[in-house]
DNA sequence: AACTTTCCCAACCGCCAGGAA
DNA sequence: GTTCCTGGCGGTTGGGAAAGT
């Protein structure tokens, strides 16, 4: 019983990958293209996984990929949609063109979750560490199935990959990303906070918390969203 | 210099959803 | 309707690098 395994298991290295493997794959993306990954690594000559092939012409090989330090402005990004959508960390990377999900999921652990506790709030609700999660809290409930994160291949709703795509026209990420969110408000996109800035005394809190329950989520955690914030004088 | 601890991130694992048979 | 296969996702781990003692 159980499942078939991916792939078989005594014939495959595991661990880092090393230059030829790599070059062995790219030779073979680039000449027959993405997918077909359970017959890949036989069809590219490698004792690799097809799984594993995948995450590492993903995460690391493709070469759209930015790599580097996230700006001020990534985090900012992250952080607001991590607050409404939760560990969803493909739906997040596809805010941030050339990052990963693993990428995100891997800075958000090491980095902004600490920068969040530094700003004194809990990076799982996004409220203030301490503050009790129902008193002076506005509740939406998006219950209806017309109110979930839409698909992003729906015909029916704008796809949000393309949504946020990469502009290259000079305006910010964040002013598209605005300017997007008041042109669809189906998607219920609520930007209205900016992180506070480094400056800003770890004292910061939330005026407003609406919490938003995802009907489709089975954790029944729900997510919650800063709507406003306000310094603590 | 040697050792220990902490940090970071690439990679792995198990599960799930969707489509094909 | 059921089973199987494949791709995709999120959580976790392991090993190397950096920092601390």
């Amino acid at each position: 019983m159980g499942r078939t395994p991916c792939c078989e298991k005594a014939h495959t290295n595991k661990g880092a990958w090393t230059q030829e493997e790599d070059a062995r794959l790219v030779a073979h993306i680039q000449a027959h293209g993405e997918g077909g990954w359970r017959s890949l690594p036989k069809a590219a000559g490698l004792l690799r996984c097809g799984k594993s092939c995948r995450l590492r012409w993903i995460n690391y090989l493709r070469p759209d990929l930015k790599r580097g330090n996230f700006s001020e402005q990534e985090d900012e990004l992250i952080i607001k949609f991590h607050s409404r959508l939760g560990n969803k960390w493909s739906l997040i990377a596809r805010i941030l063109p050339g990052r990963t999900d693993n990428e995100i999921k891997n800075h958000w652990n090491t980095h902004i979750k600490k920068k969040l506790v530094r700003m004194g709030l809990d990076p799982k609700s996004h409220l203030p560490l301490g503050e009790p999660r129902d008193s002076n809290t506005t509740y939406t409930v998006l219950a209806s199935p017309k109110h979930k994160i839409p698909p992003f291949q729906s015909p029916r709703t704008p796809d949000i990959a393309d949504f946020f795509q990469y502009d290259r026209s000079g305006s910010s990420t964040m002013e598209l990303v605005a300017s997007k969110a008041e042109e669809h408000p189906e998607l219920n996109l609520d930007l209205s906070i900016s992180l506070p800035s480094h400056s800003t005394p770890a004292t910061t809190r939330a005026s407003t918390v609406h919490r938003t329950v995802d009907s489709n989520s089975n954790s029944g955690s729900g997510l919650w969203c800063l709507t406003g914030m306000e310094a603590i004088s």
